[in-house]
DNA sequence: GAGTGGTCTAGACCACCCC
DNA sequence: GGGTGGTCTAGACCACTCG
């Protein structure tokens, strides 16, 4: 682990052991330094993470404070997750994957753009829907070009295909734009999902990107809304 | 303007004008730097904005690429605007907002813990109705201490909130914590917003704070989902 | 005016990529 | 093995806050 990697988690740790309470000014940069060793650039890097995963805010002149949340949202926050798929986010809890479909087609002129190839190149066309603890909680349609991502196959769908991808074909994954909406299920959708009539789902349109800026996937998730919410930390 | 920020918006434009097509490697730190007359640091701090902004992807060893992108998305980033209140996003469009409630009143359990004050503390109790072009968009429940935020006018309300804490007040907003939901609208909210049958809504459960950690605002908008998107750009 | 964090410099070493 | 970006150092000046 990094030197500004490390001071921030002993400072996160800090935090919430409740050394340093919600409002509290946090030592300063050039002290921090002293103690721990290391230039001050290193501590700042380090405090920055925090205020990054909206743990801290900085304030020129005056210092760095603790924010002032709930117990909940520093509980939250304290585990960085930031952004991950599935699989990841609901590591350590049970879950499943149902394929519905998995095909090799063409794009649509639009997948094509989104991808940036050519309505003649394939690509995977899947249909998942993913359990957590035997409840269904999203449907995911996602289409990912076969030549950036070669060898998909039942098994990598049912389990994770970003772990596929960074362990099997050591690509990094780097970034994912992403866009939410509300809306409101098909009735297959309903069926797959167990809705009940009149709730809408919470969708989200994802592009992601390698570390050498292709994008990779094209995914729409259409999630339950009583399962689903989309957490956020914005710093200006 | 800051050095590292001109570099950066040097490097949006070229972008922007195709000078580095999508997927192209953009010059090496150490070279625009050269160029530039400033350390290496100054450059990868611009780099760093841009990749931060979703326009550019690293790779250490490899080097820096631009992404590949939709026009539409380029256009879209090269104007990061990230987070601000309804008035600042729809800036230069014909905005009006319409007020149904402004009152004073003791904050709920729930309210008091997301703002850290006590329920014997007084909060400003406003619900608005937000239009863009003569369209409602959406509906914004927002609770602010008065202690924080002192002298709220029903004129500060029919133009922004922000505006007026910056500068009037000459605090500085910081960050936000966000909750992103789909939820279908009751029989009130369907009336102000011109909601038809069945069409769900988009919420943001919102907690703004100020640069000393101070939370300032807790707010809930409701937005026809027909009308509104929540977009985000999510780096590693 | 004393002290804070923000920016910037010049230089070093390291992890990683690609040839 | 040559070259990339990532981290780290030591020091400087600046914008800003606060008593």
């Amino acid at each position: 682990m990094l030197k500004y990697q490390k001071i921030a988690e002993e400072l996160r740790q800090a935090i919430r052991r409740g050394e340093y309470l919600p409002g509290d000014k946090i030592p300063l940069e050039k002290d921090m330094g002293k103690r721990y060793g290391v230039c001050r650039l290193t501590v700042k890097r380090a405090v920055d993470l925090l205020v990054k995963q909206g743990l801290v805010a900085k304030r020129r002149g005056a210092g760095a404070f603790v924010k002032s949340l709930d117990g909940q949202a520093v509980k939250e926050l304290s585990m960085a997750h930031q952004f991950s798929g599935f699989a990841e986010t609901y590591r350590a809890q049970k879950i499943h994957t149902e394929c519905l479909r998995f095909e090799i087609i063409n794009p649509s002129v639009e997948v094509a753009a989104r991808l940036k190839i050519d309505e003649e190149d394939f690509v995977y066309d899947i249909i998942r829907v993913r359990y957590l603890n035997d409840e269904p909680v999203v449907i995911e349609y996602t289409k990912m070009p076969i030549q950036l991502i070669p060898g998909i196959s039942i098994e990598v769908l049912l389990d994770s295909i970003y772990a596929y991808i960074e362990g099997a074909l050591k690509l990094n994954i780097q970034s994912a734009h992403r866009i939410v909406r509300a809306g409101m299920p098909t009735p297959l959708e309903s069926g797959y999902l167990r809705i009940e009539d009149g709730m809408p789902i919470l969708e989200v349109e994802q592009t992601a990107f390698l570390d050498d800026g292709r994008p990779f996937e094209y995914s729409i998730s259409r999630h339950r809304a009583d399962k689903s919410a989309f957490k956020a930390v914005s710093v200006r």
